[in-house]
RNA sequence: GGGCGUGUAGCUCAGCGGGAGAGCGCCUCGUUGACAUCGAGGAGGUCCCAGGUUCAAUCCCUGGCACGCCCA
């Protein structure tokens, strides 16, 4: 027997690895059954489980478990991704407690404390992933350095460049002079920070006096600049264009040139240009021909490009001393305060600087083209639609990729430089898939004796550069950006650039379940990946859930104490509780808010399962192999077996269309509100009567209804389902995981017998609303009285007398001709006047005062209606069903009217 | 500045061209052989505002107000 109240913690555990070890969640390349394909989003290998995941990844399982049950051969693809600058800091940050460094290691003895702390601490989010019950095929996952998945990033590496679209390039780029690397566009944050506006002046040359003024918010870079910009159309400077300043404190001769991009509506109109540090001066500074010069260095203090008192100050200090030396110059014009977008990197959290770099880069706006098409034309289809624009926006304004990074854990890149005279990498780089061929195709294009270098080895004495007998080549230090190898995330994993029959079956995959946040980063360049090296789109839909906020829509994040950890929510109420809240609560376009009341709410639901499942066993309830839901005869069987159809109809609807919240209100209003609150109620009186015919069809009916049940709440709620099914007769031979989703025909439907039923919950409500409202006690049974009753509501009362005597707390149901209805509390069932005779309960007035309630309430209504069919347009020309509705409900209407009237009036005889 | 989205019960949110809904909270009553993690009942709404389209608008359109997010 069951325990009163579900414990999820032992279930959860033993299913599980029931689960796992039975095979369930593998994949069968060899089946001749479709494939269902979904690739996880590799979360970091540093990562730690937080309710986004436990979201996506419920999500996911729900999508995936269906497709299994439903006969498909399911593949839902793991892995983890190697997270280049996240991880590298992690185990730096080791490295710096035991006093060493990565430097100080060397690259070799670094990287392999990067793959030991991988080993040993990474891919916690994979471990944590099992306690949410989530069924990927765990045996088939891959990580983002695997050999194979470095293979296919080595491979389209040099195929990029063979094609022209891998190149390399001197920028500006967004460089963090904290981690010492250059970052995307897309790791920049823009923080808007309280910042101050300095105005200074620069002198004119040649006319004494003559200021030109400018402000910035970055002080220290002008020690780079070697323009000053005026409109062109600008009245005020005109006479000037053509002429120099002088760079105040450097000295500088830097010319006053015209373009467009200085505003005549901000500040002065004239604007300081910094090429190198400034990513709309470097175009300023290109258009119009002035020097690029670099004033800072990889910790983004002043280097010796600029006077020598400045040189090694950090740029914030820098900055200081400027303000206060032209202060000191009289050249201060003014400080104002100035609230502004500061962009800072996304890991490091500094303040970036554009510097100029040689790095390589990807020809973006190329790749982009076919992956815009391919959404365009629906070959790809984003859910919920309007994310398309997100996508479409990004594509058309995509810049060069920089896909270089200054770090040591990733793929680095296959690139091999020949060194000059001086030991320094010159030239145009080998770029192949090993050192070998490399080297190969160095002496074929050389027609010398090459030899290649390690990161460590001394420049050997006879080295002469491209002159000498034999060349050196050195590998590109860098590695690739992560998100180069996550783009070929949906083919690297399947074995490509192998031919493998999983890159055939599953390729292209179905759904990618992801966050908005990741349109640009990952589903974007896995499009642009997929496209160029498969010839085809890597997913057909891409849905894009919510973000998960607190109860109030705060996003969560430590420092403000909101956050909501899964797993204390798993290990209190259950996975299934938490999986339930948050399909329940994810509907397209509106994030999910977030409160453990919500949570405790669906753990609730899923006691009162428990407890249905526990009222069958203790009837005796078991499942009848011979049983033919089409063929069930007490009415009460044949509206439960209607509406479980229903119920499985709702849940397919909702799923196909990805409203899983939707699905999951018909689960919860199916379960709670028909099959517990009336089915089960029913379902008592038959299971302990002595009618051993419609008891066995009753109980086999039950356990039909149940069964179908656990089916369809198996991929929402995967753990107590399994255990009930167990409980249930599933029989340790078949597990719901390896189910059957049920597919119920149309046919099973009796809409007469639904109808009939939904007659006698909606008179049982009646009378138990009366009942309330006149306060009769709860245990107190009374005659129920009809005067008035049809052929069909005798019938329908007479068949299902015992049921409504029972659940409306009646001592017994008489129908007559003329009731007594003095102090009596009366109601309308359909044509019939009901009245309950408690005249020596029911208060008199408070009786007459609920009628004249009624009364208005059906005056109003009936007003309503008289004035839609009062007029000439509605009845012309709204369509004839619609007229003839409110017809009828005008007609219904009043004759609830003149018996509630008439009731009133007899009231007190 | 451009774009997307949201304003419906105390809270969190579904819904929708023709009868205002759920969960939680609140109030009343209840120890019946599944379940107090429960049962029965109830109160509670200018569907943000103003126009327009329509026979009919909470829903469609326009404008406004408020809020959120993304991009610059």
């Amino acid at each position: 027997m069951l325990d009163k109240t579900f414990n999820p913690a032992e279930v959860e555990r033993k299913f599980y690895d029931v689960w796992r070890k039975s095979g369930a969640f593998r994949c069968d390349p060899d089946s001749p059954a479709k494939p269902f394909t979904i690739m996880m989003p590799p979360p970091n290998v540093t990562g730690s489980l937080h309710m986004g995941h436990a979201l996506t990844f419920t999500l996911q399982d729900v999508l995936t478990r269906h497709k299994r049950m439903t006969g498909y051969d399911a593949l839902w693809q793991p892995g983890m991704d190697h997270a280049g600058i996240a991880t590298q800091s992690v185990v730096e940050r080791t490295l710096a407690q035991e006093g060493s460094s990565a430097a100080g290691l060397g690259r070799q003895a670094f990287l392999e404390r990067v793959w030991d702390w991988k080993e040993q601490s990474g891919g916690t989010i994979s471990r944590q992933l099992t306690h949410l019950g989530a069924s990927p095929d765990w045996e088939r996952e891959r990580f983002t350095m695997d050999a194979g998945l470095s293979k296919a990033v080595r491979r389209v590496f040099v195929e990029l460049h063979r094609q022209g679209l891998m190149y390399r390039d001197q920028r500006l780029v967004n460089w963090d002079p904290k981690l010492h690397t250059a970052i995307s566009d897309l790791e920049v944050n823009q923080v808007e920070v309280d910042g101050k506006l300095w105005h200074f002046k620069y002198p004119v040359e040649g006319e004494a006096d003559t200021h030109i003024m400018v402000a910035t918010t970055r002080p220290e870079t002008m020690l780079g600049d070697t323009g000053v910009a005026v409109h062109p159309e600008d009245p005020r400077y005109q006479h000037l264009v053509g002429k120099h300043v002088i760079l105040p404190l450097v000295g500088r001769r830097i010319p006053i040139v015209a373009d467009a991009w200085a505003d005549p509506e901000t500040g002065s109109g004239a604007v300081k240009i910094t090429p190198a540090h400034d990513f709309n001066d470097f175009e300023v500074g290109r258009r119009c021909g002035l020097e690029v010069i670099n004033v800072l260095d990889r910790d983004a203090a002043i280097n010796e490009n600029a006077p020598e008192d400045y040189q090694g100050m950090d740029r914030f200090k820098a900055r200081k001393q400027i303000v206060a030396d032209l202060e000191a110059l009289g050249l201060l014009a003014k400080v104002e305060e100035h609230r502004h977008s500061v962009p800072h990197g996304d890991r490091s959290d500094v303040p970036i600087e554009p510097w100029l770099t040689n790095q390589w880069y990807v020809d973006a706006a190329t790749l982009a083209k076919p992956a815009m098409q391919a959404v365009q034309d629906g070959r790809t289809r984003f859910v919920p639609s309007n994310w398309e624009n997100v996508y479409f926006e990004w594509m058309r304004n995509i810049q060069p990729w920089c896909v270089s990074r200054q770090i040591w854990w990733g793929h680095q890149i296959p690139a091999w430089y020949p060194l000059d005279a001086e030991g320094e990498a010159t030239g145009d780089p080998f770029v192949a898939m090993t050192e070998d061929e490399a080297k190969a195709e160095a002496e074929r294009r050389l027609g010398k004796s090459v030899r290649i270098l390690q990161a460590e080895d001394e420049v050997p004495a006879d080295n002469r550069g491209l002159d000498g007998e034999t060349v050196y080549l050195r590998r590109d230090p860098d590695v690739l950006d992560t998100w180069f190898s996550s783009a070929l995330w949906p083919f690297s994993t399947l074995g490509w650039p192998d031919e493998t029959p999983e890159l055939a079956k599953y390729y292209p995959t179905d759904v990618l379940v992801t966050g908005f946040d990741i349109i640009f980063f990952w589903v974007a360049r896995m499009m642009m990946a997929g496209l160029h090296f498969m010839g085809d789109v890597p997913f057909h839909t891409v849905y894009i859930h919510a973000l998960v906020r607190d109860a109030h829509g705060q996003k969560m994040s430590k420092s403000k104490g909101n956050v909501i950890d899964p797993l204390d929510i798993c290990q209190r109420y259950g996975a299934d509780s938490l999986r339930f809240t948050l399909i329940a609560l994810s509907a397209q376009g509106r994030d999910v808010k977030l409160s453990e009341d919500r949570v405790e709410g669906y753990r609730n639901f899923a006691t009162k399962l428990w407890n249905a499942a526990r009222f069958c066993l203790m009837n005796g309830v078991e499942p009848d192999p011979g049983f033919d839901p089409g063929k069930v005869g007490q009415t009460v069987n044949k509206w439960a077996v209607a509406k479980t159809v229903r119920a499985a109809h709702g849940v397919d609807e909702a799923l196909a269309a990805y409203r899983f919240n939707d699905a999951a209100s018909a689960l919860y209003q199916f379960t709670w509100h028909q099959f517990c609150d009336w089915y089960v109620e029913f379902a008592k009186p038959i299971l302990q009567g002595d009618d051993e015919a419609a008891k066995a069809e009753t109980s086999a009916t039950i356990a039909w209804v149940m069964q179908r049940l656990l089916h369809l709440l198996h991929p929402f709620m995967p753990f107590i389902t399994e255990e009930l099914w167990e409980q249930f007769g599933g029989g340790e031979g078949s597990r719901l995981i390896t189910g059957s989703w049920p597919e119920l025909g149309e046919g099973l439907i009796d809409a007469d017998a639904e109808a009939e039923i939904d007659w006698v919950t909606r008179t049982i409500g009646e009378i138990r609303t009366v009942r309330g409202e006149m306060n009769v006690p709860n245990k107190a049974e009374v005659p129920l009285h009809l005067e008035g009753a049809g052929a069909t509501t005798k019938a329908r009362l007479d068949r299902h007398a015992t049921l409504i005597r029972r659940l409306a707390k009646l001592s017994e149901i008489r129908t007559l001709d003329r009731v007594d209805t003095r102090g009596a509390a009366q109601l309308l069932i359909d044509e019939a006047t009901a009245v309950l005779p408690l005249a020596e309960i029911i208060d008199l007035a408070q009786e007459r005062q609920r009628l004249q309630k009624e009364l208005e309430k059906l005056d109003q209504e009936i007003a309503k209606y008289d004035k839609k069919l009062g007029n000439a347009d509605f009845l012309n020309k709204a369509p004839q069903a619609v007229v003839e509705e409110q017809r009828d409900r005008r007609a219904d209407a009043a004759a609830s009217r003149e018996k509630l009237a008439n009731a009133l009036e007899r009231l007190v005889g």
